[in-house]
DNA sequence: CAGTGGTCTAGACCACCAT
DNA sequence: TGGTGGTCTAGACCACTGC
């Protein structure tokens, strides 16, 4: 017998990470096809049914996408299967049909929290983003976002202006910043004075306060997110398992 | 060839759905074991790897448990792995431990959506109960709870008080009915007076929302729930996939 | 029709638990 | 030591997609 293995984690979970890694570095990019199964099991010297398996797990973590008789894929939230996966507030009523006004774009240094959830330096330089969601003419979310500067070079109002799908499907695009899960902590506040009058509504309005850490491959925290929701006509929607 | 199949679902979801049923007519109750893969196998006249991908899903969506080199075991509240599952709002700082008071349990009927949400006919019975969950001597979490009477005989004060554990144990317990799964609906409010009173807030201060439909094997609504979640060093949270 | 993923089987061997 | 689930393989056949 060959060598011996340290026999630490199952070859499909090892070679599920070495996909990772791959995807990490780019090797296939979002909605992009990767190689047949066949053709894994013969890189990764394994049989088909282990780089399946590996593959089993990746979709359920919706890092690719299978389709019978054409491939699997790298998901992507540029033509994503789930619209609105990480926007969990949905109307009362009918359909979802948000409209976009950025208010703000800037350059600054992250503040100490803003920092320490990113995993920067004290200081160390990030972009702010600032948009009002509107369904009928009516604000509805006010969002807040820090990005790092080093991870989103060239991010400036008009390059958002000019983008028509939405946010995340712009960093994949234009920054190869994928989005694979996020971490939320939800809060009722009462509204202070600057986000009410963006909304409309009174100040102390009670709005629910979304807190949002997001991650890309490799459990890389790469945008924080605060969002205040006014939820007279929207609910935010979770299934429990 | 014999008798032709309707080629409907796969193998594996028929056999599911069959253990699911069992599940539902309490052949296994929670926390005794199921037949080993092979006593399955034969049972269903498939081969052990097609039950076990059927034991895969359901371990997937916590109907089932499998501990290795001991069995497969129907999943139960009463010992549960994931001890806060349906309970998603955490301290911001240390670890969760709440004390129950119970407010009240009594009998009436059904208002309108109550009844719609819970699948009865208009004003059939249920049982309404009230509580509060406190953290070191102050409330955070005012509960509401509908039961539809018909699977809760004998649901009372006293029952609820005897019982040292979780309420989704008691109801496994006592009344045979586990839930498997939840919706939950969240907003921001206004305290309303008596709310404000009980969770000793002023009037007005802005509370987390939940209200949660629990389903029972096979997607049946067995529970209706309204909690009032004070979030001033608490907050809900979740995870994106 | 060739190539892909989806289902199903049979069997070997390993890791863990109870006794 | 026997029984359980966990991993891994090899191969057959089916269902779907796209050329």
């Amino acid at each position: 017998m060959p060598s011996r293995k340290p026999r630490s984690a199952p070859l499909y979970e090892q070679i599920r990470q070495l996909i990772v890694a791959a995807l990490a570095a780019g090797e296939w990019k979002p909605g992009e096809s990767l190689p047949s199964e066949a053709a894994l099991a013969e890189r990764f010297g394994a049989s088909a049914g282990t780089v399946r398996r590996a593959l089993d797990e990746l979709t359920a973590e919706h890092l690719v996408e299978r389709r019978q008789g054409s491939g699997t894929f790298v998901s992507t939230h540029a033509a994503p299967r789930q619209p609105f996966r990480f926007l969990r507030l949905v109307p009362d009523d009918d359909a979802q049909a948000f409209t976009r006004e950025l208010l703000s774009c800037r350059r600054l240094r992250a503040t100490a929290p803003i920092a320490l959830a990113l995993g920067l330096r004290p200081a160390e330089p990030v972009i702010e983003v600032r948009r009002l969601l509107h369904r009928r003419e009516r604000p509805v979310v006010l969002d807040e976002l820090w990005l790092p500067e080093k991870n989103f070079e060239g991010l400036t109002a008009e390059v958002i202006e000019s983008h028509a799908g939405a946010l995340y499907a712009l960093f994949e695009a234009r920054f190869g910043v994928h989005m694979v899960r996020a971490q939320e902590q939800l809060r009722a506040v009462a509204a202070p004075r600057q986000a009410a009058v963006l909304l409309r509504v009174p100040e102390g309005q009670p709005l629910l306060s979304v807190e949002r850490l997001a991650f890309t491959y490799g459990d890389r925290p790469v945008e924080l997110r605060r969002g205040l929701y006014l939820t007279d006509h929207d609910h935010y929607r979770n299934d429990l398992n």
